[in-house]
RNA sequence: GCCCCCGUCGUCCAGCGGUCGAGGAUCCCACCCUUUCAAGGUGGUGACGCGGGUUCGAAUCCCGUCGGGGGUACCA
């Protein structure tokens, strides 16, 4: 990843000494949290659920407080009431727990600096704006909004950038507030992710801060907040890099004369910690995008992130991949578990290039990590997805409402040794959790034969055989696996047919399907009887199948 | 249109002027193993968007171009 610029040293700055000083095994005699530590936040607007992306810009956030041994802050903005919900809140708050994302400051846990709700920090907001407006960097713009659209399309109509400056626009008594910026000159930011960028003041817009219905915008309010909790490093997605101008002209103005201070304590919030600065540090984290490079779609990730979880991939998966989605540590691993990634993370070495969401690579992850779980472990992890809360997916990759539930909630006691035995048969053949709906029903209940694999398979010539004698050695043998194996494996000098001609038609038989687990492991767990019933029923069939042949 | 960002195997990353006849992961293919399906093992295909320049030397630096993305809201 070429980084632009000539920066190839602004890595190298401060951070690794901080980050050598709170390292697990730091030295007790270094301060864990100086006067410079780090605090980041994570600011989601609740409208929709948690995804990939956000849960990148999330991931990084708690990444490098974690690694910093900084501070990590959640906070909502819901300054738009029309868009928050309270179940977008919610589903959020479910999906960091399941990733095991744990913020030091916000929603839910509070914190020193709150409250974390935008819409609760209305009354610091507002003082704010007036306090601005005092000193004459507001100014009202009385346009409608259709007056406004139909202006914009003017301007691009004459090929004219739409640019609002102040003397663009009356100064109408009654209005929209807008924040007055510089109309000349540049502005640069040093970036973490993509190095220095400048933009000119000329091109830039004159924000609308406080709405006609008086409430505030995203741009004061982030602005304020980020101050007001004191951010040191603002981590967060490329969609908002080009507002990083307007940000930081408004940082300048609140820290001025104590306009923010002053403030605070009319509101009755919490005073800033004297030493705190406006956020130095930025990062603009990538886009995440589909594997065809677009936009990400429902296909490749553009889903709820408690999707995943239904679709069994585990929470420690899909950290560790998403962590490796713009970052890679140094010596190149790739799995790693929690600790690994803390350690090893740097927001300094990031990639700055868009990053493609690949289902098939986080697949092939989660596979690695099922088979490193305990076999109880796992068999635990199974369950949600037997019991009928995580449902499969059916043909269009939807949550399939037809499936029945294999196990009680919660699963029986004989439900549960039945798992934990079938645990060792598949553990090492499952990608996703979900996988064991594939496999699991014919060792709880009676299961149908599927009928592609009966006519594949009892068509051919030995079928019939295979089950009648099958039948016949299993009824009276050991039923352990040495015992079965000896016992099948002796069909084929009886039957004259290799041993793949034996055991197919009975585990098509025996499972209804020609794919399952180990057969004489399979038939173990299950029981004789029932096994001996099911080689019996599958008799009629096979002989139909064979007679049609002919 | 205007502003900004990005551009190494299909995909994710490594590469920070010579050690790159470009490395790892994933995917794909082949072979081995094998009672199905997997897993595992071995091997293989596959990339510096293009054009100029700087330099003894460029994937690495500069310029241009093309392509992709973001912004251009009284959303965030």
């Amino acid at each position: 990843m070429a980084r632009a610029g000539p920066g190839g040293g602004r890595r190298r700055g401060g951070w690794r000494r901080v980050s050598s000083a709170v390292t697990p095994a730091a030295a007790p005699e270094v301060p864990a949290v100086s006067e410079h530590s780090v605090r980041v936040r994570f600011a989601p607007a609740p409208s929709g659920w948690l995804h990939v992306g956000s849960v990148r810009t999330a991931l990084f956030n708690w990444l490098w407080a974690r690694h910093t041994g900084g501070t990590f802050i959640w906070r909502i903005e819901d300054t738009d009431a029309d868009r928050a919900t309270d179940a977008s809140m919610q589903s959020m708050i479910e999906a960091m727990r399941w990733l095991g994302l744990d913020w030091d400051e916000g929603i839910e846990v509070g914190g020193p600096y709150g409250p974390y709700r935008q819409s609760a920090r209305a009354d610091l907001h507002r003082a704010v704006a007036r306090r601005l407006a005092d000193r004459g960097h507001l100014y009202h713009d009385d346009r409608s909004p259709d007056e406004l659209n139909a202006w914009r399309q003017e301007r691009r109509d004459a090929d004219l950038p739409p640019i609002v400056k102040r003397d663009t626009v009356p100064d109408a008594s009654e209005g929209t507030l807008r924040l007055a910026l510089p109309t000349s000159g540049t502005t640069s930011v040093d970036d973490l992710v993509r190095g220095e960028v400048t933009w000119d003041w000329a091109n830039e817009s004159d924000p609308v801060l406080v709405r006609s219905n008086g409430a505030v915008t995203y741009p004061l309010a982030n602005a304020v907040d980020d101050l007001a909790q004191g951010v040191s490093v603002v981590c967060r997605g490329e969609d908002l890099l080009s507002v990083t101008p307007r940000q930081r002209r408004l940082y300048e103005l609140l820290l001025a004369d104590d306009l923010l201070d002053d403030a605070l304590a009319e509101a009755g919030l919490p005073a800033r910690d004297p030493s705190w600065e406006a956020p130095s540090t930025f990062a603009h984290l990538s886009m995440v995008v589909g594997q065809d490079r677009k936009k990400l779609s429902k296909r490749h990730g553009s889903v709820s992130i408690q999707e995943f979880a239904r679709r069994g991939f585990l929470p420690e998966t899909l950290l560790n991949y998403i962590a490796l989605l713009g970052w890679s540590p140094r010596d190149g691993r790739e799995r790693m578990d929690r600790d690994e990634v803390v350690a090893a993370f740097d927001l300094t070495n990031v990639g700055a290039s868009a990053a493609a969401f690949d289902t098939d690579k986080l697949t092939a992850f989660n596979g690695e990590r099922i088979r490193d779980l305990s076999p109880d472990a796992l068999a635990h992890r199974l369950v949600p997805h037997l019991d009928g809360t995580h449902l499969p997916d059916d043909d269009e990759g939807d949550p399939d409402p037809t499936f029945e539930p294999v196990v009680a909630t919660p699963p029986t006691d004989e439900q549960m040794a039945t798992l934990v035995a079938l645990v060792p048969l598949v553990q090492e053949r499952m990608q996703t959790l979900a996988e064991i709906a594939d496999y699991a029903p014919p060792f709880f209940r009676e299961v149908g034969i599927d009928d592609a694999a009966a006519a594949k398979v009892f068509r051919k010539a030995g079928a019939v055989e295979a089950l009648e004698a099958g039948a016949r050695v299993l009824a009276d043998v050991d039923w352990t696996v040495e015992g079965i194996e000896e016992a099948l494996r002796g069909l084929t000098d009886e039957l004259g047919i290799g041993f793949g001609k034996v055991a197919q038609p009975i585990r098509v038989a025996v499972t209804g399907s020609n794919v399952s687990p180990p057969l004489f492991e399979s038939l173990e767990i299950m029981d004789r009887a029932v096994v001996l019933l099911r080689l019996e029923a599958a008799l009629p069939i096979a002989r139909d199948i064979q007679a049609g042949t002919d």
